[in-house]
DNA sequence: GGTAGTTCTGGGAGCGCTCCCAATCCGATC
DNA sequence: GATCGGATTGGGAGCGCTCCCAGAACTACC
């Protein structure tokens, strides 16, 4: 069933049919009814390989995840939700959605020529990466239209993207241990080699400048986001001695918080404890997680709409979106606000 | 860049250039080499929109989540390791992978109707879906290839699925808590619109008979897999009185564990504890959870292997795949096999 | 009633591939 | 050295759509 076939049926030539097809004025009302209706009846939809074949557009935008990311790094939260948010995006404006995700037995290279040889996608959306520099460099050379869902590592001022302020947020969760009374205030990092666990640590150590407190580089001890790496890093910092940390994510958190039990240490009376995501798990924590909130769906929702928006021709990048965020204050941190 | 171009280079024919990408025989090695030669150097890759439009097979295959599925129901760990094994798989068949995830603005009905207008998959992966009566039999009518990851709930003789044995591993669960010694075996149900939820709850009701333990409703509550019906499931449970319980999932145990704790019951000395999918936080649960391991990365795997070998026509659905599952026996079901 | 301008409609060309058939080449055989 | 059959190569046709241009139909105006 094709084009001509539609218009034999309802009486005209083909072209009309792709004019009521694409919503194109011209056609005058009794004719697209009649198309329409043998449309409707028939159940015609166009095949978009031909349509894809002359117009050069696929209407496919693709989405690519290094592998590690996806279960292993942060939380399995992160991800359905990003995705969540894509998708709908993707939805409003009718494209779909071609997901790439790293496998195990490759690496993220390998991963991302797959994907520039594949020419089904009209443009790219990177969901965090952690060895951008090659990939967004040739993204760049190619003119192929991305945005990324992270700040860039390089060439910020060429790339398209969406994130938070980690730097601000990191310091509203920081100074709220200040003003809680904290002074020896440790910090679980994140992953370094990616701009969020690098910029957190930023926001931490501004904070702590701003409140004329000394930054001691023994209060920091190098996580990956994991729920093991708090552990062990929480493990580090009671040999230390602090009154407060600042975890790089809730899953972080959550194992300084088994750390911290397993010493027998109190939260938050000998140790106030702040996390970042505010992951759904973060309110039946025990005690209840303060932490930051961070617009996961939103980030998604938005990439996706900034990328088409860039191939519609709607704007012009590069363009960077920050995205606000919010600190949730709960039990964990000691403030009163319970 | 197109086939001509790249003959033109190699000083042969767009046919014979055709045959070399498409790896025929009938090509002179020398004649080969030369093409390979022209291609790597000009990193040629043929148009996917005209070799569809032409072959009629788009190299796509098409992964369907219905929205709640993604985030809300069981844990978010679930699709997130279901689209890697799935992902895997596409890989290695050098097959691209469309996301379908439902958005919150419309049900699974509008979800579908998008999907099956959409002409760019050549079959489809259902990763479990509430009502899936409509679909599934408009997918079979229409002889779109698809498969399913969960026994689906009517025309199953022509439907392919994989899905794993959940009456049989239920009734390890069941038995496991019996023979410790357990009498008042409650269980919190999964999702009853879902042959998963409902098969755990035949294989709970077997095992009671083989043991001949009465059969008692008060003893089941329904819940939806979640930790919230769980915790309230629980409750219910300490009213009736129990001294084990089967929770359909990890994330409900959970739940359950949190009320458990709350009324000051003893996990497993008071009541024994058993859950379902054995979750990375499975082990770091207090205490750490005898569950049931199900292999949800294979579940993917399998399943788009099955799809693209119906699709290849390797064979001949419909197939019905189980895979295995094994109990995992840690503290919470007070067997002492820590 | 003629003309100009607009709205509407139809059909050729071509996107870049694969498929098919015909033509050519080549070594072996008699 | 002619013949044969398989290996190799080339080019026409056509997949289903959009784009473009030409022509028809209609309207408004003088």
């Amino acid at each position: 069933m094709n084009l001509e076939d539609i218009a034999r049926r309802a009486g005209v030539s083909r072209s009309t049919v792709s004019r009521v097809i694409n919503n194109e004025p011209y056609v005058s009302d009794r004719t697209r009814a009649k198309v329409m209706a043998v449309i409707q009846e028939v159940g015609y939809a166009p095949n978009p390989a031909a349509r894809m074949l002359v117009t050069r557009r696929t209407h496919v935008i693709g989405v690519v995840i290094p592998r590690e990311l996806i279960t292993v790094f942060e939380d399995p939260y992160y991800f359905p939700t990003l995705l969540q948010g894509i998708a709908e995006a993707a939805q409003e404006r009718d494209y779909a959605t071609l997901l790439w995700v790293g496998s195990s037995s490759e690496d993220e290279d390998r991963l991302y020529e797959r994907v520039l040889q594949n020419r089904l996608m009209d443009g790219l959306l990177i969901a965090s990466a952690t060895r951008q520099m090659g990939i967004t460099r040739r993204l760049v050379e190619h003119h192929i239209p991305f945005v990324m869902v992270e700040r860039p590592a390089a060439l910020e001022d060429q790339i398209n993207y969406v994130s938070i302020d980690n730097i601000a947020a990191a310091q509203d969760a920081v100074n709220h241990l200040i003003d809680a009374g904290r002074r020896r205030i440790g910090h679980i990092t994140g992953s370094l080699n990616n701009s969020d666990g690098l910029e957190r640590v930023e926001g931490y150590r501004l904070a702590l400048r701003r409140a004329r407190l000394p930054y001691d580089p023994d209060l920091v001890v190098e996580g990956h986001f994991t729920s093991r790496s708090g552990y062990l890093g929480m493990k580090a910092l009671l040999k230390q001695g602090v009154d407060a940390v600042f975890a790089a994510s809730d899953t972080t958190a959550y194992g300084a918080l088994q750390a911290l039990h397993e010493a027998g240490v109190r939260v938050p009376e000998d140790v106030a404890l702040v996390g970042f995501d505010d992951l759904p798990r973060a309110v039946e924590a025990n005690p209840p997680l303060t932490t930051i909130r961070q617009p996961i769906h939103q980030k998604g929702y938005q990439a996706a709409h900034l990328l088409l928006d860039l191939l519609d021709g709607k704007v012009r990048g590069p363009r960077h979106i920050l995205l606000p965020t919010q600190l949730v204050i709960r039990a964990s941190s000691g403030a009163n606000t319970f």
